[in-house]
DNA sequence: AGGGCCCATCGCA
DNA sequence: TGCGATGGGCCCT
């Protein structure tokens, strides 16, 4: 049963930014100018620049290049690097503000197979469209986009784990929601708990994934490397696309080696925001986590 | 160095 | 949503 509330800002802004990046990506030979995009999504163009910047603090030129395959390209020039930067939470060394700011516990083999587990969920609003959160007792599980209706969104996240018992349970899963999306909650000191709940090889890929740094990118084969199997790299991607928290565990940080943005399971344009809102935001991440980083690692002996 | 133009941004109504 | 002030960048003289 979906009520009819009004669609929340940010939901709303959301709808906005993917037509304009439907728009122009599917009309990149062409130089669509940004009011172009703006028409085609039927605002002007000052409306769009003040959604861009509620919506990830970009300006519409910043907008346009956060969105262009010059960007990603960047970002792939430093795709090795991107999974060596990171060190775990708690060791000595230089406060690096792009380090984790999650971490996770694994389920039991008894959970992985999900015999008996309940699962809470929740629709709540992000900047990527309505997102379905799903909660395990030991954490965050799952974490999908609405796209059409709910039912769809929430029978995905059933066919993932067929014989956990799904609970509805907003008031459970918002603090998950708001957790997840703003930048001001990723607090070292207070990390968000994830429940990985897939073969042991899904969560490797999926650790791996959480070193890559906000704003960054890495590579199916990086990856693959990384965790020490260099020729896995279409099974990492597999595994990858299998990752059910999306978002937090950031899938949308893995490309293909040729600039290619491959796949993404929620949509291509999906991706896309997501890498351009990290852009606008990384400055205010590095912001808010290195103070917090700055207040821990100060007193730890190096 | 100076002048003039273009254009993105942003405050304001 | 549209207007206009602002200011940076750029080319030309």
């Amino acid at each position: 049963m979906l009520e009819m509330e009004a669609a929340p800002p940010v939901i709303a802004d959301y709808a906005i930014v993917e037509r304009a990046i439907e728009f122009i990506s599917s009309r990149r030979r062409d130089q669509p100018s940004i009011d172009e995009a703006a028409k085609n999504a039927g605002l002007s163009l000052r409306r769009l620049e003040q959604v861009l910047e509620r919506w990830a603090r970009l300006t519409t030129t910043a907008f346009l290049q956060a969105i262009s395959v010059e960007h990603v390209r960047e970002l792939l020039r430093n795709s090795a690097a991107a999974l060596e930067e990171a060190h775990p939470v708690g060791l000595s060394g230089p406060a690096r503000p792009r380090d984790l700011f999650a971490i996770h516990e694994t389920l039991t083999l008894r959970d992985r197979r999900s015999d008996g587990l309940v699962l809470r969920y929740g629709f709540h609003p992000s900047p990527f469209g309505e997102a379905v959160v799903v909660a395990a007792p030991q954490g965050l599980a799952g974490l999908g986009f609405v796209d059409d209706d709910r039912e769809a969104a929430l029978g995905d996240m059933r066919r993932r784990w067929p014989r956990a018992r799904f609970l509805a349970d907003a008031d459970g899963t918002g603090a998950y929601a708001r957790r997840a999306f703003d930048p001001k909650l990723w607090r070292l000191d207070a990390p968000l708990r994830l429940a990985m709940i897939g073969s042991d090889f899904d969560v490797l890929v999926w650790e791996t994934l959480l070193r890559a740094p906000v704003g960054s990118a890495t590579t199916y084969s990086d990856i693959a490397r990384k965790i020490g199997k260099p020729t896995a790299a279409r099974a990492v991607g597999a595994a990858v696309g299998r990752n059910p928290i999306s978002f937090v565990v950031p899938c949308h940080r893995a490309l293909g080696r040729s600039g290619a943005l491959t796949g993404y399971y929620w949509g291509l344009a999906r991706k896309q925001a997501m890498i351009a809102w990290e852009a606008g935001r990384v400055a205010e991440v590095v912001e808010w986590v290195g103070a917090a980083m700055g207040k821990n690692i100060s007193s730890a002996p190096c």
